[in-house]
DNA sequence: ATGACGATTTACT
DNA sequence: GTAAATCGTCATA
């Protein structure tokens, strides 16, 4: 939710999962615990907002209990609501024009820019704070397709066996969903 | 104080 | 396909 009341909103067609101090890939490795991934420790429903590349942001959603930090990366969005707006967020750091709905959120750094998520929204409480929170639509089937599980992006350097564990889920079929890697 | 690097994206050859 | 962009963070000294 925008300031001025914008609902900007999308059905979550991708996630990863970094699972507490024993996942080389994840920045609580070995019980890293550091100002910018202290979000990471509080209480499952936070949200946990971080810069990288010196130029993009990743939201993920706390999953563990208070002090064990596992935490979901949204790694892509299927646009519903806002649409517009999205489309301008992510239009300001582009040269060129011309994106595609299914280009408005597919990855994390583009998901953030499209719904307007930085450090201001790291830490707050996704079940209570008005400008940021997940819903559940019971009206909405689940996906026809399922979900395909597959290893996570960008992790590689991370060594194994983390990069290699199954802990990236996307929606079978979905255009929204990033797409580096070829068959999927 | 310094330096290497990153849960990425974009543009260019 | 390859490389640039771009800077806060963290480990090392």
């Amino acid at each position: 939710m925008l300031d001025d009341g914008t609902r900007l909103s999308g059905l979550i067609v991708e996630v990863e999962a970094y699972l507490g101090v024993e996942d080389r890939a994840a920045h609580s490795y070995g019980g890293r615990r550091t100002p910018r991934n202290e979000a990471m420790y509080a209480a499952p429903g936070t949200a946990y907002i971080y810069f990288t590349y010196g130029m993009h942001h990743c939201a993920n959603v706390v999953c563990g209990r208070e002090g064990e930090p596992v935490a979901v990366l949204l790694r892509a969005l299927e646009p519903l609501e806002g649409v517009g707006a999205m489309r301008r967020f992510r239009e300001a750091t582009r040269r060129r024009g011309g994106l595609r709905d299914r280009d408005l959120a597919s990855g994390p750094g583009r998901l953030c820019r499209a719904l307007a998520l930085d450090l201001s929204l790291n830490g707050v409480d996704l079940t209570t704070d008005p400008r940021l929170w997940i819903e559940l639509d019971r009206s909405r089937p689940f996906p026809a397709g399922g979900l395909v599980n597959t290893p996570r992006i960008g992790v590689e350097g991370a060594g194994e066996p983390a990069a290699s564990r199954l802990l990236r889920w996307h929606v079978r079929g979905n255009a929204h969903v990033s797409r580096r890697r070829r068959g999927e």
